[in-house]
DNA sequence: CTTAGTGCAAAAGCTTTGCATTTAC
DNA sequence: GTAAATGCAAAGCTTTTGCACTAAG
């Protein structure tokens, strides 16, 4: 029912941000992938629709929305940040270091570590959005 | 009885590279630092002692003792990439990103996961190293 | 109107690289 | 002596920032 636009722009709107059409289409961006992507990414998204919009432009938005938590930010040593649109919940994933293929994992058997941390450290580990590196099946022959 | 140097100069001979007091500086820094060290931390400890060397020997040092496992490089996303001393073997950080402290999380509490990675994906985790982020139990208060 | 937001250019990190010189072997 | 390693300087990347201009409200 509800168009991405009017989703995205309800959502600034909301927090009383301004309405620019370089926001709706960076939000609209990282509402469409269910990967991350890097401010590169997103930069070459948007510019397809919008070519006079600068990289700065995406950096400043990115950093505005993660602050608001809408968007998460991890980085995870390649040299570049990937973004990821905060809303679609905790998603964890498998990255083989080999041929570069990404499994889900689910969060079900994270579960057990949470609670050893909490309970032995006092710490309260917040798991959202995190990678783990290894060998996919295929790479381990 | 054996000083740090001899350490880490037979590590160097062992694999036939060649050993340069450079070197042997960066492998002592490593070797003797529990903690993760960016190269910039490397490089003044090094420079104390031998101050001509240049910062890009102590990256390609670092590259090349990663290259063949005796270090490990860990970007938490700071903009700079961390080292740590591989022999010091597994270990694990839980840091709290409102203070910074960091607490070391015991691996024993990682098997359940590391089985459950394997079993229900066939993907073989490398759980060797990396932080968790959270809040240590004075912040959440 | 007002001021938040943008584009641009320039700078600010950290890291890498080309090349002549030095040095370990 | 010879190839590997270093120092230096310069470039490469991603990301940030200052400022004048534009546009959302």
């Amino acid at each position: 029912m509800t168009k991405p636009e009017e989703g995205a722009a309800l959502a600034l709107r909301r927090l009383g941000l301004r309405i620019t059409p370089q926001r709706l289409l960076i939000v609209q961006v990282l509402e469409a992938s269910d990967s991350h992507l890097t401010a590169e990414d997103i930069f070459s998204q948007v510019r397809a629709r919008y070519p006079q919009v600068h990289i700065s432009t995406i950096y400043r938005t990115l950093d505005l929305l993660r602050g608001l938590g809408l968007v998460t930010e991890t980085d995870l040593g390649e040299g570049k940040k990937q973004y990821h649109w905060a809303a679609r919940g905790r998603h964890h994933h498998l990255v083989c270091s080999r041929c570069g293929q990404t499994l889900e994992l689910d969060p079900a058997h994270l579960r057990p570590l949470e609670r050893a941390i909490k309970e032995h450290y006092g710490f309260q580990p917040s798991l959202h959005h995190f990678a783990i590196f290894g060998l996919c099946s295929r790479c381990q022959k």
